[in-house]
RNA sequence: CGGGCUGUGGCGCAGUUUGGUUAGCGCACUGGUCUGGGGGACCAGGGGUCGGAGGUUCAAAUCCUCUCAGCCCGACCA
């Protein structure tokens, strides 16, 4: 660590900002770097285009660099966090038996075919051509690749397997946002386990859950795994882990008083009874001059409450027309109809794919003696009465409508969304509806990829068995931004200790003073001699413009050397989370620094 | 893909409605003097195809047409 020392030693006399090799010996050390040679090109005002709190700091800090749309360049600060948040993740999907790989990211066209992917994956996938003319994809996910890899597994003695990388991954994002939040290009750790049974795969996806839980814990973020939809893609078991965040882009309903957790696009709640009137009303037809809307229908003569209405929504589900019913009060949520019907692409259909279903435009229609189409039916509807719902002629109604009497139901599903205030499953006590970001993803597969690239492996007996999947990922720049948007102030970025670029920053305020700079190249060496990161600050700059930096930048730990305290033999010692300065003896600092830091690490 | 908005030096903006000298301002940057514990002052500088193309005009950052890019809301999204 001498040499260390010497390579970083500051030559009294050298004006700051000079780093010409020619004049230098520095030697670059990645645990160590004087500001005055590094690039940290720190920003007074964030972009104006910048909303998110990660967005704006990371960019103003000089972490993070956009290229174009959803495409950012990692300066140097930035990689150095996106490298420690890296190496957790790798450090605890090694632990579980994780083998790492580093795949290629283009693919050829063939393996995304076999899989059925090529065509399900759309304008998502970004596509190209070699001069060959053959088609290719850059990578969005690897199951493919790794499933291709796996088809040398031969013995179900080689199994189980859990195979991970950590790579970019390339996604036409519609629309890419808040920074590092939603790119469209991104490094993901992806690890996949192949297993002979179900047993094995409960296994690799418990491993992945808790290792998941020790790697948020260790990123300081407080992610909460919830129940998620499984998606397009199928499975049995899905959890997502989730980090609240104004930024987020995901509603999770999180009770109070238990443990439910999920996703709107999965959960449910218990609905209060409601009793109808009567049972034995008969349909009856009355007009509705004008009415579009439930709000409209609930005041007009005749109509309804809204919790009496059937509300009819058309659907096309992969082309085909598709009605979906709700009580009039509930909110459709499209991943839960995605889900429950198979389908792969949803939208509304226009008013007049509408109006040719069933001969009437948005606002009177209904599903009462239709045929013919579709028709999935929210749970909340089972058994309800005496229902009002559109007559499929404009300004017309039905009133006394029982839904199974009245109404041809393909399938009951669970289609509403739940809303803030709804009674939880469980325990019945009000659920929460919190924004979160998606910070990582577990799920279980199942022999959908497996059996689509023909991987078998011969079983104990003899034959020939499809090994079962599991899919895990966590996007690794995203974690970077989730950490930003939970770990700052108004002044700028709080790294947590383990992910943080520098773990002490040193701030020379007089960089001539030769007594200061060495006092800081002891504490850089002391540190150093442990494996702790340093920054020093050794720009001739003004106090303020350093201290201002130092706390965008948000190192945790600062060690200020200016001759006025060092005048009275004393340094200060500042966390960036609390600001709360301590006045250490200069003799003793940079022992004591070390010991304060790795007694709070 | 629908709705809204924005492109002027590295960043933040003014100028565009009503066309008219050499396109300005703040920050940043370079040299200098002073200063020296919370983005300091002064002096002197460098840097801009006004997103792009076409058009109207004696004259275009400004008007017209087309186009590209970016942002926000929604849709979409392992």
């Amino acid at each position: 660590m001498v040499a260390v020392f010497q390579q970083i030693h500051h030559r009294p006399g050298m004006r700051s900002g000079s780093n010409r090799r020619g004049d230098s010996p520095w030697v670059s050390y990645r645990g160590a770097m004087r500001w005055s040679a590094a690039f940290i090109p720190t920003l007074r005002d964030a972009p104006a285009d910048a909303e998110a709190a990660s967005h704006k700091l990371l960019v103003r800090g000089g972490f993070i660099r956009q290229l174009h749309a959803g495409h950012y360049s990692l300066l140097p600060l930035g990689l150095r966090v996106h490298e420690k948040v890296a190496q957790i993740v790798r450090e605890e999907i090694d632990a579980i038996g994780g083998q790492e790989f580093l795949l290629p990211a283009m693919h050829p066209a063939s393996i995304w075919k076999q899989s059925g992917r090529w065509d399900v994956m759309g304008d998502e996938m970004f596509r190209l051509q070699d001069r060959g003319g053959a088609d290719l994809a850059l990578g969005m996910t690897h199951e493919e690749v790794f499933s291709h890899l796996a088809t040398s597994l031969h013995s179900y003695k080689e199994l189980p397997q859990l195979w991970y990388q950590i790579q970019m991954k390339f996604r036409d994002e519609p629309r890419p946002k808040s920074g590092l939040l939603r790119v469209r290009e991104f490094a993901m750790k992806d690890s996949y386990s192949f297993d002979l049974d179900d047993a094995g795969l409960d296994v690799a996806f418990d491993a992945h859950h808790e290792a998941y839980v020790k790697i948020f814990d260790r990123l300081a973020l407080q992610a909460m795994p919830v129940q998620a939809s499984s998606g397009a893609m199928g499975g049995s078991a899905s959890v997502e882990f989730m980090v609240a965040s104004p930024a987020g882009e995901d509603d999770v309903l999180v009770c109070g008083s238990c443990d439910y957790r999920a996703n709107v696009e999965r959960g449910t709640s218990q609905l209060e009874p409601v009793v109808d009137s009567s049972i034995d009303e008969t349909v009856e037809r009355f007009p509705t001059p004008g009415v579009r809307t439930i709000t409209e229908l609930e005041s007009v003569d005749g109509g309804a409450n809204a919790i009496n209405q059937i509300k009819t929504m058309v659907m096309v589900l992969d082309g085909e027309v598709t009605l979906a019913l709700l009580r009039g009060d509930h909110q459709l949520n499209l991943q839960k109809l995605l889900d429950n019907s198979g389908a792969i692409e949803i939208r509304p259909a226009t008013s007049d794919e509408a109006f040719e279903a069933l001969g009437a435009h948005p606002g009177s229609l209904g599903a009462v003696a239709v045929s013919g189409i579709k028709v999935f039916c929210d749970l909340s509807l089972e058994g309800r009465t005496g229902m009002v719902t559109g007559a499929n002629e404009d300004d017309w109604h039905l009133r006394g409508v029982s839904v199974e009497r009245d109404i041809e139901v393909n399938s009951w599903v669970d289609i509403r969304e739940v809303q803030a205030g709804e009674a939880c499953v469980d325990c019945g006590a009000k659920l929460e509806v919190i924004r979160c970001i998606e910070a990582g993803h577990i799920f279980k597969l199942g022999r959908k990829y497996s059996t689509a690239m023909g991987i078998t492996v011969l079983d104990a007996q003899g034959k020939a068995q499809t090994p079962t999947m599991g899919s895990y990922g966590i996007g690794i720049g995203r974690a970077v931004a989730a950490i930003a948007e939970n770990h700052h102030d108004d002044a700028g970025l709080c790294w947590p200790f383990d992910v943080a670029p520098y773990h002490l920053l040193i701030t020379v305020l007089d960089v001539d003073d030769s007594q200061a700079m060495s006092l800081a190249e002891s504490v850089l060496a002391a540190f150093s001699a442990v494996g702790l990161d340093v920054l020093v600050d050794d720009r001739d700059a003004r106090p303020g413009v350093k201290f201002a930096d130092a706390e965008l930048i948000g190192i945790p730990y600062r060690l200020t050397i200016g001759s006025r305290s060092l005048s009275k033999g004393q340094v200060e010692f500042t966390p960036r989370r609390t600001g709360e300065t301590q006045m250490l003896d200069q003799a003793t600092c940079a022992s004591s620094v070390l010991d304060a830091v790795l007694a709070t690490r």
